[in-house]
DNA sequence: GTAAAATTTTACCATTTGGTAAATACACGA
DNA sequence: TCGTGTATTTACCAAATGGTAAAATTTTAC
């Protein structure tokens, strides 16, 4: 009887809450929390609604297991920012990874956009356990390589925001970009030499 | 008999659906489109839903009213950019407009990144309409003075992307900002000193 | 002051939606 | 193949929600 924590899921359970949580994933991303239907999730799934709550124990349970197994794949590119590297290049190659899972994993990316926007209801307690400590790691090497005075002095907290807000942008605002640049071309080449070199000029020392 | 097709709006009238307005900014730019309720919006404005149903045609009627209206204010910045003017100080100038709005606009904010990012399924025709003219307008504006040497040569498109995303981030990601932050910190001066510092670098030919 | 028009309230309604109970069908190891 | 636990469906329900009809109240024009 299986609700999230049994203890050795079946293949028909590892298979079904995976295609229920990609499901849910869509749906979610594309109407946000409350204007997602556990109808709409289990039609996308190919499910009954029953039995989708067969697997999960509720609407908001279904949420939060995907804000929580995609924690992960979201802080990696910062993760792998490597304070061993040249700064330049780490940096820039951060970005390029940011610009990458914008383009790959944009329903994810609308997905926490959402959350956020809406004060982070259910997803706060994983920003101060798991994004803070990351966010407060990697500023304090960006600061120590403008100490070292091998990028310019920039307040790195910023800088990753407008990291953060300059590639997601492309996923967040798909709807607006693609209105203002004509749907017939793919910004994401273009987006990526432009990033490049504005990120490479605010860096030079 | 009102429903917002009438000729002469009485003081009562201009009065209430301001009220009625205000209060739906607040409830939509909160919980979004679908998460808002009109009992919510009743509750806020101070009347009873069938009052409020008595001033607007329905629900998508309030929200399609509200983002109308604001569509001229969230504009403004950008209409303000002075092809006579000089490129960096009129570039940066607004910057400082935007950043000023995500500031004291935050409502707006959000309740325009809701809409955009759900796919702009009401605001669409607006976005084409009112959006894409102006900004197809003031790109030209930036490629002059690219060409003319003023400015460092970038994709205007994605410069005025850049640009929205890294000052309307403070508003829509608030409540990651402030995880991030601590919520002592007010971040406009610190964010504002480096978002010159950020576009004032990259612009420089 | 009074009548007509505008505004607000009271009492509803139909639909949607998250969720449940119980019956049924299925898988699979002995 | 049979029995037991697993998985799925059928048939619901209560609450929430967008919306309406009509009565009651207030405002306004005369």
């Amino acid at each position: 009887m299986p609700d999230g924590t049994q203890k050795k899921p079946s293949r028909i359970q590892k298979r079904n809450r995976r295609v229920i949580l990609d499901a849910a994933l869509e749906v979610f991303s594309k109407q946000g929390y409350r204007g997602a239907t556990l109808d709409q999730i289990a039609a996308e799934a190919g499910l009954s609604k029953p039995n989708i709550l067969y697997y999960f124990q509720g609407k908001e349970d279904i949420h939060l297991t995907l804000l929580s197994q995609l924690m992960e794949t979201w802080l990696d590119p910062l993760v792998e920012l490597d304070p061993d590297g040249d700064p330049q290049t780490e940096i820039l190659a951060y970005v390029q990874r940011k610009l990458d899972m914008a383009r790959d994993l944009p329903r994810e990316s609308r997905l926490f956009a959402g959350e956020i926007l809406q004060g982070a209801p259910r997803m706060g307690p994983h920003l101060e356990s798991d994004l803070k400590p990351l966010f407060d790691e990697k500023c304090a090497v960006i600061a120590g390589w403008i100490e070292a005075g091998k990028i310019a002095s920039l307040d790195p907290h910023h800088l990753i925001f407008s990291i953060w807000a300059a590639t997601q942008h492309y996923a967040d605002f798909a709807a607006q970009v693609s209105v203002l640049l004509g749907k017939d071309t793919d910004p994401h080449q273009k987006a990526s030499d432009h990033l490049s070199d504005m990120f490479g000029k605010m860096l030079r020392p």
